[in-house]
DNA sequence: TAATCTGCTTGATTTAGATCAAGGGTATTT
DNA sequence: AAATACCCTTGATCTAAATCAAGCAGATTA
Protein backbone atom coordinates (compact mmCIF):
# COMPACT_ATOMS: atom_id res chain seq x y z
CA UNK A 1 0.00 0.00 0.00
CA UNK A 2 2.65 2.49 0.52
CA UNK A 3 5.30 1.37 -2.27
CA UNK A 4 5.07 4.13 -4.35
CA UNK A 5 4.77 6.66 -1.27
CA UNK A 6 7.96 5.21 0.12
CA UNK A 7 9.69 5.82 -3.19
CA UNK A 8 8.58 9.36 -3.85
CA UNK A 9 9.61 10.22 -0.26
CA UNK A 10 12.77 8.16 -1.17
CA UNK A 11 13.69 10.19 -4.37
CA UNK A 12 13.90 13.40 -2.31
CA UNK A 13 15.58 12.61 1.51
CA UNK A 14 16.65 9.94 3.11
CA UNK A 15 14.57 8.07 6.12
CA UNK A 16 15.89 5.19 7.55
CA UNK A 17 13.25 2.15 8.27
CA UNK A 18 11.94 3.35 11.74
CA UNK A 19 11.52 6.94 10.11
CA UNK A 20 9.75 5.84 6.92
CA UNK A 21 6.93 3.92 9.09
CA UNK A 22 6.76 6.59 11.52
CA UNK A 23 5.93 8.74 8.16
CA UNK A 24 3.76 6.22 7.04
CA UNK A 25 1.51 5.83 10.24
CA UNK A 26 0.21 9.34 9.93
CA UNK A 27 -1.90 8.38 6.62
CA UNK A 28 -5.20 6.95 6.09
CA UNK A 29 -5.80 4.67 3.11
CA UNK A 30 -8.72 5.46 1.11
CA UNK A 31 -10.42 3.82 -2.15
CA UNK A 32 -11.77 5.50 -4.44
CA UNK A 33 -14.37 4.35 -7.17
CA UNK A 34 -14.44 5.77 -10.83
CA UNK A 35 -16.57 8.71 -10.42
CA UNK A 36 -16.66 9.53 -6.95
CA UNK A 37 -15.59 12.75 -4.79
CA UNK A 38 -13.04 13.23 -2.98
CA UNK A 39 -13.62 16.92 -2.64
CA UNK A 40 -16.63 18.98 -3.33
CA UNK A 41 -17.12 22.77 -3.84
CA UNK A 42 -18.13 24.08 -0.63
CA UNK A 43 -16.66 21.30 1.57
CA UNK A 44 -13.51 22.19 3.16
CA UNK A 45 -10.18 20.11 1.45
CA UNK A 46 -9.27 17.89 5.21
CA UNK A 47 -6.70 16.06 3.00
CA UNK A 48 -4.07 16.34 0.81
CA UNK A 49 -4.09 12.84 -1.37
CA UNK A 50 -1.18 10.75 -2.10
CA UNK A 51 -2.17 8.74 -5.38
CA UNK A 52 -0.51 4.96 -5.09
CA UNK A 53 -3.36 3.70 -7.81
CA UNK A 54 -5.77 4.97 -10.45
CA UNK A 55 -6.12 8.34 -11.27
CA UNK A 56 -7.72 11.70 -9.98
CA UNK A 57 -8.61 15.16 -11.61
CA UNK A 58 -9.09 18.91 -9.46
CA UNK A 59 -11.55 21.14 -11.39
CA UNK A 60 -13.67 24.30 -11.09
CA UNK A 61 -16.62 24.47 -12.54
CA UNK A 62 -17.78 28.58 -14.17
CA UNK A 63 -21.19 30.22 -13.45
CA UNK A 64 -21.82 28.80 -17.11
CA UNK A 65 -22.05 24.94 -15.51
CA UNK A 66 -18.52 24.90 -17.67
CA UNK A 67 -15.62 22.16 -16.06
CA UNK A 68 -12.41 23.58 -15.85
CA UNK A 69 -9.37 21.50 -15.25
CA UNK A 70 -7.05 22.63 -12.99
CA UNK A 71 -4.69 19.27 -12.02
CA UNK A 72 -4.56 15.68 -13.48
CA UNK A 73 -2.89 13.16 -10.88
CA UNK A 74 -2.03 10.14 -11.21
CA UNK A 75 0.42 7.67 -9.53
CA UNK A 76 2.83 9.23 -7.73
CA UNK A 77 1.31 12.46 -7.74
CA UNK A 78 -0.41 14.56 -4.93
CA UNK A 79 -3.55 16.17 -5.11
CA UNK A 80 -5.57 18.85 -3.32
CA UNK A 81 -6.93 22.28 -2.81
CA UNK A 82 -3.47 23.66 -1.01
CA UNK A 83 -5.99 27.00 0.18
CA UNK A 84 -8.84 25.41 1.45
CA UNK A 85 -6.70 22.81 3.18
CA UNK A 86 -4.35 25.48 4.72
CA UNK A 87 -6.90 27.95 5.77
CA UNK A 88 -9.87 25.72 6.53
CA UNK A 89 -12.06 27.92 3.98
CA UNK A 90 -14.74 26.08 1.95
CA UNK A 91 -13.02 25.46 -1.46
CA UNK A 92 -13.95 26.65 -5.09
CA UNK A 93 -13.20 23.19 -6.36
CA UNK A 94 -13.91 19.72 -6.77
CA UNK A 95 -11.75 16.72 -6.72
CA UNK A 96 -13.10 13.07 -8.12
CA UNK A 97 -11.56 9.75 -9.89
CA UNK A 98 -11.29 9.80 -12.95
CA UNK A 99 -10.14 5.60 -12.68
CA UNK A 100 -10.45 3.73 -9.55
CA UNK A 101 -8.29 4.68 -7.16
CA UNK A 102 -6.10 4.07 -4.04
CA UNK A 103 -4.83 6.88 -1.77
CA UNK A 104 -3.15 7.68 1.13
CA UNK A 105 -4.51 11.21 3.14
CA UNK A 106 -3.00 13.02 5.38
CA UNK A 107 -5.28 15.69 7.08
CA UNK A 108 -3.65 19.06 8.03
CA UNK A 109 -3.01 18.45 11.27
CA UNK A 110 -1.47 14.54 10.89
CA UNK A 111 0.71 17.28 8.57
CA UNK A 112 1.90 19.38 11.16
CA UNK A 113 2.62 16.31 13.87
CA UNK A 114 4.27 14.33 11.06
CA UNK A 115 6.66 17.39 10.27
CA UNK A 116 7.03 18.06 14.02
CA UNK A 117 8.43 14.34 14.39
CA UNK A 118 10.01 14.13 10.97
CA UNK A 119 11.66 17.28 10.23
CA UNK A 120 13.24 15.80 7.44
CA UNK A 121 9.75 15.79 5.75
CA UNK A 122 10.04 19.20 5.79
CA UNK A 123 12.27 18.91 2.72
CA UNK A 124 10.20 16.61 1.13
CA UNK A 125 7.40 18.60 1.04
CA UNK A 126 9.65 21.78 0.17
CA UNK A 127 11.20 20.04 -3.07
CA UNK A 128 7.75 18.55 -4.09
CA UNK A 129 6.12 22.59 -3.83
CA UNK A 130 9.33 23.44 -5.75
CA UNK A 131 8.16 21.37 -8.80
CA UNK A 132 4.77 21.70 -8.23
CA UNK A 133 5.53 25.38 -8.80
CA UNK A 134 8.14 24.92 -11.83
CA UNK A 135 4.66 22.79 -13.60
CA UNK A 136 1.84 25.53 -12.98
CA UNK A 137 4.35 28.44 -13.98
CA UNK A 138 4.80 26.32 -17.24
CA UNK A 139 1.14 25.94 -17.69
CA UNK A 140 0.73 29.52 -17.19
CA UNK A 141 3.19 30.69 -19.56
CA UNK A 142 1.71 28.14 -21.87
CA UNK A 143 -2.07 29.84 -21.67
CA UNK A 144 -0.51 33.01 -22.24
CA UNK A 145 1.71 32.89 -25.21
CA UNK A 146 0.73 29.36 -27.14
CA UNK A 147 -2.05 28.96 -29.91
CA UNK A 148 -4.54 25.68 -28.94
CA UNK A 149 -2.76 23.43 -31.15
CA UNK A 150 0.38 24.56 -29.63
CA UNK A 151 -0.61 24.08 -26.14
CA UNK A 152 -1.69 20.42 -26.90
CA UNK A 153 1.41 19.51 -28.52
CA UNK A 154 3.26 20.28 -25.87
CA UNK A 155 0.87 18.46 -23.46
CA UNK A 156 1.02 15.52 -25.93
CA UNK A 157 5.14 15.85 -25.62
CA UNK A 158 4.96 16.49 -21.78
CA UNK A 159 2.76 13.19 -21.01
CA UNK A 160 2.70 11.39 -24.43
CA UNK A 161 0.58 8.70 -22.48
CA UNK A 162 -1.97 11.00 -21.09
CA UNK A 163 -4.47 10.16 -24.08
CA UNK A 164 -4.44 6.39 -23.36
CA UNK A 165 -5.89 7.28 -19.58
CA UNK A 166 -8.14 10.11 -19.76
CA UNK A 167 -11.33 11.04 -22.12
CA UNK A 168 -10.33 14.04 -24.97
CA UNK A 169 -12.70 16.05 -23.11
CA UNK A 170 -10.33 16.44 -20.12
CA UNK A 171 -7.43 17.27 -21.89
CA UNK A 172 -9.56 19.60 -23.46
CA UNK A 173 -10.76 21.08 -20.45
CA UNK A 174 -7.13 20.99 -19.50
CA UNK A 175 -6.02 22.89 -22.10
CA UNK A 176 -8.56 25.69 -21.39
CA UNK A 177 -10.27 24.57 -25.26
CA UNK A 178 -13.76 22.80 -26.13
CA UNK A 179 -13.68 19.02 -26.68
CA UNK A 180 -14.56 20.59 -30.78
CA UNK A 181 -11.71 22.10 -31.14
CA UNK A 182 -9.38 19.53 -29.73
CA UNK A 183 -10.99 17.23 -32.25
CA UNK A 184 -10.27 19.57 -35.25
CA UNK A 185 -7.08 19.95 -33.97
CA UNK A 186 -6.13 16.29 -33.59
CA UNK A 187 -7.48 15.44 -37.34
CA UNK A 188 -5.94 18.70 -38.54
CA UNK A 189 -2.54 16.82 -37.20
CA UNK A 190 -3.16 13.51 -37.57
CA UNK A 191 -3.74 14.34 -42.08
CA UNK A 192 -1.23 17.10 -43.33
CA UNK A 193 0.63 17.41 -40.54
CA UNK B 1 19.31 46.37 3.97
CA UNK B 2 17.70 42.83 5.65
CA UNK B 3 14.67 44.44 7.27
CA UNK B 4 11.87 43.19 4.42
CA UNK B 5 13.53 39.73 4.24
CA UNK B 6 13.90 39.04 8.34
CA UNK B 7 10.33 39.97 8.26
CA UNK B 8 9.41 37.76 6.07
CA UNK B 9 11.17 35.02 7.80
CA UNK B 10 9.90 35.97 11.05
CA UNK B 11 6.39 35.45 9.71
CA UNK B 12 6.74 31.84 9.00
CA UNK B 13 9.63 30.52 11.38
CA UNK B 14 11.20 31.29 14.68
CA UNK B 15 14.81 32.14 14.27
CA UNK B 16 16.89 33.58 16.69
CA UNK B 17 19.51 36.85 16.29
CA UNK B 18 22.53 34.67 15.98
CA UNK B 19 20.43 32.71 13.07
CA UNK B 20 19.01 35.48 11.46
CA UNK B 21 22.29 36.75 11.51
CA UNK B 22 24.15 33.51 9.97
CA UNK B 23 21.11 33.33 7.44
CA UNK B 24 21.73 36.92 6.40
CA UNK B 25 25.17 36.34 5.44
CA UNK B 26 24.40 33.90 2.88
CA UNK B 27 22.53 36.62 0.70
CA UNK B 28 24.05 39.59 -1.55
CA UNK B 29 23.15 42.67 -2.10
CA UNK B 30 22.88 44.29 -5.29
CA UNK B 31 21.25 47.16 -6.64
CA UNK B 32 18.99 47.08 -10.05
CA UNK B 33 17.96 50.10 -12.10
CA UNK B 34 15.08 50.77 -13.98
CA UNK B 35 14.27 48.37 -16.91
CA UNK B 36 18.14 46.54 -16.11
CA UNK B 37 18.25 42.83 -16.28
CA UNK B 38 18.28 40.10 -13.48
CA UNK B 39 18.15 37.65 -16.21
CA UNK B 40 18.32 37.21 -19.70
CA UNK B 41 16.89 34.28 -21.90
CA UNK B 42 19.41 31.58 -22.64
CA UNK B 43 21.40 32.56 -19.68
CA UNK B 44 21.13 29.82 -16.47
CA UNK B 45 19.17 31.51 -13.53
CA UNK B 46 22.21 31.55 -11.06
CA UNK B 47 20.01 33.45 -8.40
CA UNK B 48 16.21 33.64 -6.05
CA UNK B 49 16.15 37.03 -5.27
CA UNK B 50 14.41 38.51 -2.69
CA UNK B 51 13.12 42.22 -3.31
CA UNK B 52 13.89 44.35 -0.62
CA UNK B 53 12.72 47.46 -2.09
CA UNK B 54 11.22 48.08 -6.02
CA UNK B 55 9.45 46.48 -8.70
CA UNK B 56 10.65 43.67 -10.93
CA UNK B 57 9.24 41.28 -13.37
CA UNK B 58 9.61 37.97 -15.00
CA UNK B 59 8.29 37.55 -18.78
CA UNK B 60 8.41 35.30 -21.81
CA UNK B 61 9.05 36.18 -25.17
CA UNK B 62 7.10 34.27 -27.81
CA UNK B 63 8.02 34.04 -31.37
CA UNK B 64 6.22 37.03 -32.70
CA UNK B 65 8.29 39.06 -30.26
CA UNK B 66 5.26 39.50 -27.99
CA UNK B 67 5.77 39.30 -23.79
CA UNK B 68 4.02 37.77 -21.50
CA UNK B 69 4.28 38.55 -17.98
CA UNK B 70 4.65 35.45 -15.66
CA UNK B 71 5.59 37.24 -12.51
CA UNK B 72 5.54 40.67 -10.81
CA UNK B 73 7.72 40.79 -7.89
CA UNK B 74 7.14 44.10 -5.48
CA UNK B 75 8.74 44.46 -1.85
CA UNK B 76 8.70 41.02 0.46
CA UNK B 77 8.78 39.22 -2.73
CA UNK B 78 11.00 36.24 -4.37
CA UNK B 79 11.34 36.35 -8.27
CA UNK B 80 13.25 33.87 -9.77
CA UNK B 81 13.24 31.27 -12.68
CA UNK B 82 12.97 28.05 -10.32
CA UNK B 83 13.55 25.71 -13.56
CA UNK B 84 16.28 26.94 -14.64
CA UNK B 85 18.13 27.86 -10.99
CA UNK B 86 17.45 24.51 -9.90
CA UNK B 87 18.79 22.47 -13.40
CA UNK B 88 21.29 25.26 -14.38
CA UNK B 89 19.78 25.24 -17.73
CA UNK B 90 19.45 28.04 -19.54
CA UNK B 91 16.70 29.87 -19.06
CA UNK B 92 13.78 30.65 -21.89
CA UNK B 93 12.29 33.79 -19.61
CA UNK B 94 14.05 37.18 -18.30
CA UNK B 95 13.79 39.21 -15.29
CA UNK B 96 14.39 42.68 -15.25
CA UNK B 97 13.26 46.06 -12.68
CA UNK B 98 10.32 47.76 -13.30
CA UNK B 99 11.42 50.46 -11.18
CA UNK B 100 15.01 50.92 -9.18
CA UNK B 101 14.93 48.01 -6.93
CA UNK B 102 17.54 46.27 -3.67
CA UNK B 103 17.92 42.72 -4.08
CA UNK B 104 19.08 40.11 -1.97
CA UNK B 105 20.36 37.50 -4.02
CA UNK B 106 20.71 33.34 -3.03
CA UNK B 107 23.20 31.36 -5.21
CA UNK B 108 22.65 27.54 -5.50
CA UNK B 109 24.82 26.83 -3.50
CA UNK B 110 24.71 29.41 -0.97
CA UNK B 111 20.70 27.65 -0.69
CA UNK B 112 22.45 24.57 -0.30
CA UNK B 113 24.16 25.40 2.69
CA UNK B 114 21.76 27.86 4.31
CA UNK B 115 19.61 24.90 4.25
CA UNK B 116 22.32 22.74 5.97
CA UNK B 117 23.32 25.17 8.57
CA UNK B 118 20.01 26.88 9.43
CA UNK B 119 17.71 23.18 8.75
CA UNK B 120 14.43 26.06 10.18
CA UNK B 121 14.68 27.19 6.73
CA UNK B 122 13.34 24.34 4.86
CA UNK B 123 10.41 25.19 6.35
CA UNK B 124 10.01 28.98 5.17
CA UNK B 125 11.10 27.77 1.87
CA UNK B 126 8.51 25.22 1.79
CA UNK B 127 5.36 27.78 3.44
CA UNK B 128 6.42 30.34 0.65
CA UNK B 129 5.97 27.69 -1.93
CA UNK B 130 2.76 27.09 -0.77
CA UNK B 131 1.56 30.10 -1.35
CA UNK B 132 3.32 30.89 -4.52
CA UNK B 133 1.42 27.37 -6.00
CA UNK B 134 -1.68 28.77 -4.86
CA UNK B 135 -1.09 32.08 -6.47
CA UNK B 136 0.48 30.30 -9.68
CA UNK B 137 -3.21 27.68 -9.43
CA UNK B 138 -5.83 30.80 -8.88
CA UNK B 139 -4.12 32.39 -11.89
CA UNK B 140 -4.45 29.28 -13.94
CA UNK B 141 -7.95 28.95 -12.85
CA UNK B 142 -8.82 32.31 -13.87
CA UNK B 143 -6.86 31.80 -17.01
CA UNK B 144 -9.33 28.79 -17.57
CA UNK B 145 -12.62 30.37 -16.31
CA UNK B 146 -12.75 33.68 -16.53
CA UNK B 147 -13.07 36.74 -19.26
CA UNK B 148 -10.88 39.50 -19.80
CA UNK B 149 -13.00 41.32 -17.88
CA UNK B 150 -13.20 39.48 -14.83
CA UNK B 151 -9.81 38.50 -15.08
CA UNK B 152 -8.91 42.28 -14.79
CA UNK B 153 -11.68 42.80 -12.15
CA UNK B 154 -10.15 39.99 -10.09
CA UNK B 155 -6.86 41.33 -10.54
CA UNK B 156 -7.96 44.82 -9.18
CA UNK B 157 -9.76 43.33 -6.35
CA UNK B 158 -6.54 40.93 -5.25
CA UNK B 159 -4.05 44.07 -5.76
CA UNK B 160 -5.93 47.46 -5.62
CA UNK B 161 -2.66 49.17 -6.13
CA UNK B 162 -0.87 47.60 -9.02
CA UNK B 163 -1.98 50.20 -11.22
CA UNK B 164 -0.19 52.55 -9.19
CA UNK B 165 3.02 50.55 -9.55
CA UNK B 166 3.13 49.53 -13.12
CA UNK B 167 1.87 50.62 -16.35
CA UNK B 168 -1.40 48.93 -18.23
CA UNK B 169 0.54 47.32 -20.80
CA UNK B 170 2.01 45.20 -17.95
CA UNK B 171 -0.85 44.17 -16.47
CA UNK B 172 -2.42 43.63 -20.12
CA UNK B 173 0.54 40.96 -20.47
CA UNK B 174 0.19 39.75 -17.59
CA UNK B 175 -3.89 38.88 -17.84
CA UNK B 176 -3.11 37.55 -21.29
CA UNK B 177 -4.96 40.30 -23.01
CA UNK B 178 -3.49 43.02 -25.47
CA UNK B 179 -3.03 47.10 -24.58
CA UNK B 180 -5.95 47.79 -26.66
CA UNK B 181 -8.66 45.37 -25.03
CA UNK B 182 -7.53 46.65 -21.14
CA UNK B 183 -8.31 49.83 -22.22
CA UNK B 184 -11.78 49.45 -23.89
CA UNK B 185 -12.58 47.49 -20.52
CA UNK B 186 -11.23 50.04 -18.15
CA UNK B 187 -13.46 52.71 -20.36
CA UNK B 188 -16.59 50.55 -20.11
CA UNK B 189 -16.07 49.98 -16.28
CA UNK B 190 -15.57 53.46 -15.55
CA UNK B 191 -18.50 54.86 -17.61
CA UNK B 192 -22.09 52.45 -16.98
CA UNK B 193 -20.86 50.18 -15.04
C1' DT C 1 -31.91 -7.26 -28.15
C1' DA C 2 -33.20 -3.10 -27.78
C1' DA C 3 -32.46 1.20 -25.39
C1' DT C 4 -30.12 4.83 -23.21
C1' DC C 5 -25.58 7.03 -22.38
C1' DT C 6 -21.26 8.92 -23.31
C1' DG C 7 -17.63 10.45 -26.08
C1' DC C 8 -16.14 11.96 -30.54
C1' DT C 9 -16.67 14.16 -35.00
C1' DT C 10 -18.17 17.47 -38.53
C1' DG C 11 -20.57 21.52 -40.31
C1' DA C 12 -22.55 26.32 -40.01
C1' DT C 13 -22.57 30.49 -37.54
C1' DT C 14 -21.19 33.75 -33.95
C1' DT C 15 -18.20 36.32 -30.99
C1' DA C 16 -14.50 37.95 -27.79
C1' DG C 17 -10.57 39.66 -28.32
C1' DA C 18 -6.52 40.49 -31.67
C1' DT C 19 -4.59 43.15 -35.10
C1' DC C 20 -3.80 47.21 -37.76
C1' DA C 21 -3.75 52.08 -37.82
C1' DA C 22 -3.82 56.67 -36.23
C1' DG C 23 -3.68 60.45 -32.87
C1' DG C 24 -2.78 62.77 -28.47
C1' DG C 25 -0.68 63.54 -23.90
C1' DT C 26 3.19 63.41 -20.85
C1' DA C 27 7.79 62.19 -19.55
C1' DT C 28 12.57 61.97 -20.74
C1' DT C 29 16.44 63.30 -23.44
C1' DT C 30 19.21 66.56 -26.08
C1' DA D 1 12.50 74.46 -25.91
C1' DA D 2 12.43 71.29 -29.21
C1' DA D 3 12.79 66.44 -30.21
C1' DT D 4 12.01 61.86 -29.16
C1' DA D 5 10.11 58.12 -26.88
C1' DC D 6 6.59 55.98 -24.33
C1' DC D 7 1.95 55.08 -23.02
C1' DC D 8 -2.85 55.23 -23.54
C1' DT D 9 -7.00 55.66 -26.28
C1' DT D 10 -10.26 55.03 -30.09
C1' DG D 11 -11.88 53.23 -34.49
C1' DA D 12 -12.17 49.71 -38.27
C1' DT D 13 -11.40 45.15 -39.53
C1' DC D 14 -10.06 40.34 -38.91
C1' DT D 15 -9.67 35.71 -36.89
C1' DA D 16 -9.15 31.78 -33.67
C1' DA D 17 -11.94 29.48 -31.13
C1' DA D 18 -16.73 29.16 -29.10
C1' DT D 19 -21.29 27.99 -29.71
C1' DC D 20 -25.11 25.67 -31.71
C1' DA D 21 -26.68 21.66 -33.97
C1' DA D 22 -26.61 16.90 -35.87
C1' DG D 23 -25.18 12.44 -36.35
C1' DC D 24 -22.67 8.24 -35.24
C1' DA D 25 -20.08 4.46 -32.83
C1' DG D 26 -19.01 1.92 -28.75
C1' DA D 27 -20.12 1.01 -24.06
C1' DT D 28 -23.39 0.26 -20.33
C1' DT D 29 -27.97 -0.82 -18.75
C1' DA D 30 -32.65 -2.63 -19.05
Amino acid sequence: MYEVLAKSIREKVFLNEDEMQLCASFFTPKKLRKKQYLLQEGDVCRYTAFVEKGALRSYHVDKKDQEHLIQFAFEGWWIADSYSFLTEEPSAYNIDALEDAELLLLTLPAQEELLLKVPKMERYFRILLQKSLIAMQRRVVSSLSYTAEEKYIKLMEAYPNISQRVAQQQIASYLGITPETLSRIRKQLASGK
